[in-house]
RNA sequence: UCCUCAGUAGCUCAGUCGGCAGAGCAAGUGGCUGUUAACCACUGGGUCCGCGGUUCAAAUCCGUGCUGGGGAGCCA
C-alpha cells in the first residue's frame, strides 16, 4: 500500500479505513493510555494528528519518539472530537523511522531568523520556511505558466560568458588555471580567454527576442558585489522577458501584467502558506497584496519624480539632485508614502542607466524603467533597447567600451533591426514582496554571501 | 566597503554603581490529562564571542579581532 501524502488526506470527504502516512513528528503529548502526535510530511503547512494507543505491541518504542523523528503510521482517518482539526488518524501501526535525539536543533516554539540562517540545512522543516518553500516551488511553476500561454518562448542563456563588461556589477571568475599565478595568461585558459559567471542573460536574450519574437529566461545570476544588505545575494535567480516589437510602454505593461499574474496565483493556489504570512510575518501584507492585484501602478517619469520630492516638503537625510541617482529613501517616500502602490519610474537621465537603453528623443535621457515597490524598492529594471546602430555605437564609445567585443550585438542592429524591450525582475525580491519576509538571505534555500557560503 | 547596535545555558533574553551567573522556554526524570505552543513537580545544563589591557576584583570599563542585526552604497 502507497502512503497518502498529508495534504490530500486533510482534503478528504468521508473517513478511510485504511491509510499510510509518513513523516516527520512536530510534536508529541502523552499518556498512558495514548499518545498524541503532530505529524508532518512537507505536502502542506497543516499537521495530521496521529493517535496512538497504548494497546500498540511498541507502544514503549513509540514513548521514545521526540520532536523531530521520523515515523510511517498505519491506520484510521476518522473524523476528530477534539478541537483544532477535522481528521485524525488512529494508528494500528507505528513503525519509528528515526529517532531525533536531544540535540535536535528545532524546537516546539518560534525561533528567530537569525537562529534559523545557522542551522539553514533544517529550517525547511519550521512552518514558517516550509511554506515559504512551497511558495517558492509554485512560484516558479507560476512564471513558466503565465509566459507559456502568452506564447513567449523559454530561452537558456550561458552561465559562463566571455564578456566581462556587461556593466552590471563585479563578476566572478571561471578558470581552470592555478589559482596561485599572479599574471594569469587567459590565453592559456580552459576558453583562451578571461571568462565569468553571468550578471544577466539580457544581451543574448535579445538576439532571440530578435528570432523568435518573445522571449524568456529564468535562471541563476551571479553578482560579485561586496554587498551586505537584506536585498542583495551574490547568487540569486532572475526572469528576463525580452520583447521584439516592443516599446517602453509595451514593457510596463507586460510588467505590470505579469506581476499581478503571480500575485494572484500565489492568493488563490497557495492560500494556506500565504496566510502564514498575512497573520503572523505581516499584518499589513494582506492590504499589499491586495493592492498589487487590484491598482494600477503608477507610472512617472524621472524629472517628475524629482520635482515631487523636491515640492514634497518631506525631510530626506540625503538631498534629491537632479540628474543624479535616487536614493533609497527617496524610491521607499513615492512607493510607501506619495503613491503608496508600485510605480514605474522611467526615462532616467543617460549618464546613471547602461548603455543599451534607447535614447530618447531630448538626446538627455534614455527609455529606462525601474518598478518600485513598498518595502523592496527596486523590484525590476529594465528599458526599451537601443536599436539603432548609430546611435548605439557612439553610446558605446561615450561609456569607452570596445566595439570589437560586442560585434555580435552590433550585428543585430545591423540586419533587421527592430525597436524590443525587456527587464529583468529579481525572483527573490519578488517573494520577499509576497510573503512580507524582510531579509534575501530567508527566502534561498542556502544563500550566498560576502563571506558566507556554508551549507 | 562605510555608519550603527548587539554577542550571557540548546533557544529567547535579564543581569542595577565593577563585588557569589539568573529567568522563561527547551532537554532529562516522575506524575496527570481526548491532548493540541498541553499541564504540575523535580533534575541537569555556562570558554558571559576570542585575544590583550586597567583593577584587590571584569559578563560589566578600555583596546583589538571575529560573528550577527539594522541602515547606506552597488543592484535584481
Amino acid at each position: 500500500m502507497e502512503r497518502v501524502k498529508i495534504n490530500r488526506l486533510l482534503e478528504s470527504q468521508k473517513p478511510i479505513d485504511k491509510v499510510i502516512v509518513k513523516g516527520w513528528v512536530r510534536t508529541k503529548r502523552d499518556s498512558k493510555e495514548f499518545s498524541f502526535m503532530e505529524l508532518n510530511d512537507g505536502s502542506c503547512l497543516k499537521n495530521i494528528q496521529i493517535i496512538a494507543d497504548s494497546q500498540l505491541e511498541n507502544y514503549s518504542q513509540i514513548g521514545a519518539i521526540t520532536t523531530g523523528s521520523a515515523v510511517a503510521v498505519e491506520g484510521r482517518l476518522v473524523e476528530s472530537p477534539g478541537k483544532g482539526q477535522k481528521w485524525e488518524i488512529h494508528a494500528d501501526k507505528v513503525d519509528v523511522i528515526s529517532i531525533a535525539p536531544e540535540d535536535y536543533p528545532l524546537q516546539k516554539k518560534r525561533h528567530s531568523d537569525e537562529f534559523l540562517r545557522t542551522v539553514a540545512h533544517l529550517r525547511p522543516r519550521t512552518n514558517k520556511y516550509g511554506a515559504l518553500f512551497r511558495i517558492r516551488s509554485e512560484m516558479a511553476y507560476a512564471i513558466h505558466k503565465f509566459y507559456h500561454s502568452k506564447g513567449f518562448r523559454y530561452l537558456h542563456t550561458p552561465i559562463i560568458t566571455g564578456s566581462d563588461c556587461e556593466g552590471a556589477g563585479e563578476m566572478f571568475r571561471v578558470t581552470t588555471l592555478n589559482p596561485t599565478l599572479e599574471n594569469p595568461n587567459f590565453s592559456k585558459d580552459f576558453f583562451g580567454c578571461e571568462a565569468n559567471l553571468t550578471v544577466s542573460g539580457q544581451l543574448s536574450a535579445e538576439m532571440f527576442a530578435l528570432a523568435l519574437g518573445d522571449v524568456y529566461t529564468f535562471g541563476p545570476t551571479f553578482r560579485a558585489e561586496n554587498s551586505n544588505t537584506s536585498r542583495h545575494v551574490a547568487e540569486f535567480w532572475m526572469v528576463e522577458p525580452e520583447m521584439a516589437f516592443c516599446d517602453l510602454n509595451g514593457n510596463m505593461d507586460h510588467a505590470q501584467e505579469l506581476l499581478k499574474y503571480l500575485v494572484t496565483y500565489a492568493v488563490e493556489n497557495c492560500s494556506d502558506d500565504i496566510a502564514l504570512f498575512t497573520d503572523f510575518v505581516d499584518k499589513e501584507l494582506s492590504k499589499l497584496l491586495d493592492t498589487l492585484i487590484n491598482e494600477e501602478y503608477a507610472r512617472i517619469s524621472y524629472n517628475d519624480a524629482v520635482e515631487l520630492l523636491l515640492k514634497s516638503g518631506k525631510k530626506f537625510e540625503y538631498k534629491v539632485v537632479k540628474g543624479g541617482d535616487l536614493q533609497s529613501e527617496h524610491e521607499r517616500f513615492l512607493a510607501e508614502e506619495y503613491f503608496k502602490k508600485p510605480l514605474f519610474l522611467i526615462n532616467y537621465p543617460k549618464e546613471i542607466k547602461a548603455f543599451y537603453m534607447r535614447l530618447n528623443d531630448d538626446g538627455k535621457s534614455v527609455a529606462a524603467v525601474d518598478l518600485l515597490v513598498p518595502r523592496i524598492g527596486e523590484l525590476i529594471g529594465g528599458s526599451q533597447r537601443e536599436e539603432r546602430l548609430d546611435v548605439l555605437q557612439k553610446r558605446l564609445e561615450e561609456v569607452g567600451l570596445s566595439k570589437e567585443q560586442y560585434w555580435w550585438y552590433l550585428d543585430s542592429r545591423r540586419f533587421g533591426s527592430v525597436p524590443h524591450a525587456g527587464f529583468g525582475m529579481g525572483f527573490e525580491r519578488l517573494l520577499m514582496l509576497i510573503t512580507g519576509i524582510t531579509n534575501i538571505r530567508d527566502v534561498v534555500p542556502f544563500p550566498r554571501t560576502p563571506g558566507n557560503i556554508d551549507f
